[in-house]
DNA sequence: GTAAACTGTGAACCATGGTCCATAGTCAAG
DNA sequence: CTTGACTATGGACCATGGTTCACAGTTTAC
């Protein structure tokens, strides 16, 4: 599959894909014709690509995915790395709430001051 | 107060007072020596800088910073259109929230199912 | 007179997640 | 043979909030 169609299944932009790429967190095939190289991307690679969205969706950065990958790939993403990974994650999510938690109580307490 | 002086007094980087400066945060006078010209900041900066870490820490961008400040100094940052953009801030806040709260939740999903 | 301490300018650089652009090779249809 | 659709490459660009750097003029102390 070409870079076309392949982002065109996964519901991308053509330079995501080839960010992704760059970044490492997909794997292309090469394909030869002439003086150019063309990306492939195998099936697997779809897979991987939605593995990518769900863990963005969780809030991971596309380093972090990365490094995932890299270890899932490596075989040693194991289910207790997994749930380390995930309640690190759990813990920055905790703090940013916290975080804009204390900028919302301070924005109330200042419009309750302005309004009065 | 030349910049370094002036730094101290608010406890900043000279770095950060030139970039504010350049932003249009702070005001600065200039004074004059052979070919040179040097950046002065009267007392009036400082409070103004005062404003400016309360803004951040309610959670205002600099730009949004830069713009209330210019109001400010028109005149027309009246009571009524500080409360409005305070209010405007507190939606962004609480968007921010939702947004974090929906992946905390996905986390803990998440680890449910890979805890068990 | 010379060295230290201060100042200025413009630009590059950091992370984040891409997007957009120009230039140019490849391939299939007409 | 030309046109259109596809592709690659490298780099610039967006916002955010600064920091760091090199180069150079100024001022003060000794």
């Amino acid at each position: 599959m070409l870079i076309g169609e392949f982002a065109q299944a996964v519901g991308a932009s053509k330079d995501t894909v080839r960010f992704y790429t760059r970044m490492g967190l997909l794997q292309a095939g090469e394909r030869s014709a002439g003086q150019r190289h063309y990306a492939t991307y195998a099936e697997d690679q779809a897979e991987r690509f939605v593995f990518i969205e769900q863990c963005k969706a969780l809030g991971f950065t596309l380093r972090e995915i990365g490094d995932a990958l890299t270890e899932r790939d490596a075989g040693s993403l194991t289910a207790l790395r997994q749930q380390e990974l995930l309640e690190q994650k759990l813990r920055t999510i905790e703090e940013r709430i916290a975080s804009l938690r204390s900028a919302e109580g301070k924005l109330r307490a200042k419009l309750e001051r302005t309004t009065r």
